[in-house]
DNA sequence: GTTAGCATGTAAGGAGTTACATGATTTT
DNA sequence: AAAATCATGTAACTCCTTACATGCTAAC
């Protein structure tokens, strides 16, 4: 019943029902609408997923409090359960928010971390983003390494593939460049001296473009 | 014992031991350098994966038949375990690598088939290149409608998330038309008899912008 | 009156990963 | 003698995925 796993679909749930509270068929649509081509969860994943929120107490079946007693819904069509964000829910909510680890950069999580990053503070999305950056730089260098000592006995398929996997990851890190200038430029963010960030009030606003 | 899992690895492993013999620790070096950005295996997962095929009476252990009988190779450094493939290992081989189905186009699989082309039948090639064009092309629609529909309330960072996930898909699909154009080009490949296109081969260079 | 879409779930398993444990050999 | 690298392995766990099972409601 408890014993919370799903890194991604944690943070992706509790950050939908932050906004509004949903039942799970449309939350899976948002969800997979949000996350756009980087991940596709089925209900199958979901649906258990909101069961172990649910037996944490992150979320809690909405009740709609009708003068008939609080039956769930019944009006639209099949008996929905809506869900909505606990006061626990918002404050775990927050801590994945404040996650700037390797757990908010890997390939994993990065993709939801950043759709979220208008729920972030500038300071951690900077974090993120330059986290990201270096793992990205990392495995530029091990996979440049790796072609330099087995370049003679690769076929051109491999090497095709092998350029074409590099290019995409430069290209990624040029991405980050540019979002990483774009941070920094909508102002309230100093390079942080030493972990110390201004208060500040306009963190979502800033996009580039 | 018996009882295969490990589709890419299988594929990985076979493939690169057609080519010579090999222990794990080099096994592993090998495989990371031949897969780049794509994918790396550790240790925990090729090892269990080497005693599977082994099992399954795909590889053997190689005896080195030195004149004082046939002892693992202590010259080297510790007793190495030197793997080779077995005849049914290189049938097996040739049925993965005639694989042009789902298995070998989408995200998990088409990595190593690609990196194996070399040795894949040139029909195949294209077939696999071409289903995974589709592939991508039905994502492509996929997120395009998703995005139309939750357009408005999608924020700035989000909405950056999915124009650069789109680029990138893009952009394969444009480097998969140079493949499948190029493998056309390179003769020996009759466009297949039932699947009939019209007779220019630049059907697919309608990406937009 | 039947398909298509809405809505919720469970059981079993996939394809590895992580952390740990061990020891030999070469380099510093 | 210490550290790095070579070399092999296991147990426990992860984070979903697939296939299945069910039923309601709207549209054709």
């Amino acid at each position: 019943m408890s014993g919370n796993r799903y890194r991604v679909l944690e943070l992706a749930v509790l950050g939908l029902l932050h906004e509004t509270p949903m039942h799970g068929y449309e939350l899976r649509k948002r969800l997979n609408a949000l996350l756009g081509t980087f991940r596709a969860f089925g209900y199958g994943s979901l649906y258990p997923c909101l069961k172990d929120l649910l037996g944490l107490g992150l979320i809690a079946e909405e009740q709609p409090e009708g003068p008939a007693g609080p039956a769930r819904q019944r009006s639209g069509r099949r008996s929905k359960i809506v869900y909505r964000l606990t006061a626990d829910g918002k404050e775990r909510l927050q801590d994945l928010l404040a996650e700037s680890g390797p757990a908010a950069w890997e390939d994993d999580g990065f993709g939801v971390h950043f759709a979220f990053f208008g729920q972030t503070r500038a300071d951690i999305r900077l974090r993120i983003l330059e986290g990201r950056r270096s793992r990205l730089e990392e495995r530029l260098d091990g996979v440049r390494a790796a072609m330099a000592r087995t370049r003679e006995r690769l076929d051109s398929y491999t090497l095709e593939l092998h350029r074409h996997g590099l290019e995409s990851v430069e290209r990624e890190v040029r991405w980050l460049n540019e979002l990483i200038a774009s941070e920094r430029e909508s102002g309230s963010v100093p390079p942080p001296p030493s972990a110390r960030h201004a208060e500040n009030g306009t963190s979502a606003d800033s996009h580039p473009g």
